[in-house]
DNA sequence: CTCCTTGTACGAATTTTTTCGAACTTAACA
DNA sequence: TGTTAAGTTCGAAAAAATTCGTACAAGGAG
């Protein structure tokens, strides 16, 4: 059976889902779609559970029916903040760190040091 | 007559409007008040045009009802991005930059750096 | 006092966002 | 081939945000 996690990236990646180009990034709709508690935790796990492999919807473990995932992932790429892949069935996610860097200097450290909400 | 600009702040000024306490602020309410690009583009003209007293309402210049603009400058103070004070019937306006540096440091500055829509 | 100005409060209409069920697609695999 | 698993698409309902008219309050100037 085949590893996933062995393929490697970029070689042989499959090609990024539809995402604005670094230039065309918007500061009002990044922040728009950081707004959200949910793609906040999404895009801080991202941030610092990296690891050799991007992660799929599934890995977070939200009690959340998948369609409303699929609206929240979608969100968060439709706004350049995270780039998708789709390797077989699974649809993997990174946070494009270079690009915001590159536009928003700071913002990903900002989310990276968020406090989720306690109640 | 009495120019409004003669008096010192903080020294007689008038007590500000309801806000959050620093340690109260949250990332994802900030953000929120920040995606709007009217929104974005007060706060950004208030930390530009600074000037040796805080701006009104009318100062932006804007094309919008009254009511539309109070409703604005609120979700701005509410979420602890503004403070605002009352000098006889003026409501002036200016960003809590201490706050937000202590908080989210650079975000102050990338709404600085921020380039409108050009539409 | 009366008028003018700055801005709020309320409420309603409109628009946008969020949520999620149900049906569907597709790859993997036995 | 048939089943399972990951995730999409569609559509509709619910929730939230936005817009803005009208009425109102209150300070300042004459």
């Amino acid at each position: 059976m085949l590893d996933i996690r062995e393929i490697p990236v970029p070689d042989g990646a499959p090609e990024p889902l539809p995402e604005p180009d670094v230039d065309d990034l918007r500061l009002e709709t990044v922040l728009g779609a950081l707004s959200d508690p949910l793609r906040l935790e999404i895009v801080q796990r991202l941030l610092l559970e990296r690891e050799d492999f991007d992660h799929t919807c599934g890995w977070f473990g939200f009690d959340r029916p998948k369609s409303s995932l699929t609206h929240h992932f979608r969100a968060l790429r439709e706004a350049g903040v995270i780039r998708q892949r789709q390797y077989g069935l699974e649809r993997r996610s990174h946070v494009r760190t270079d690009d915001l860097d590159a536009r928003f200097p700071g913002l990903a450290a900002l989310v990276a040091a968020w406090t989720p909400p306690t109640d």
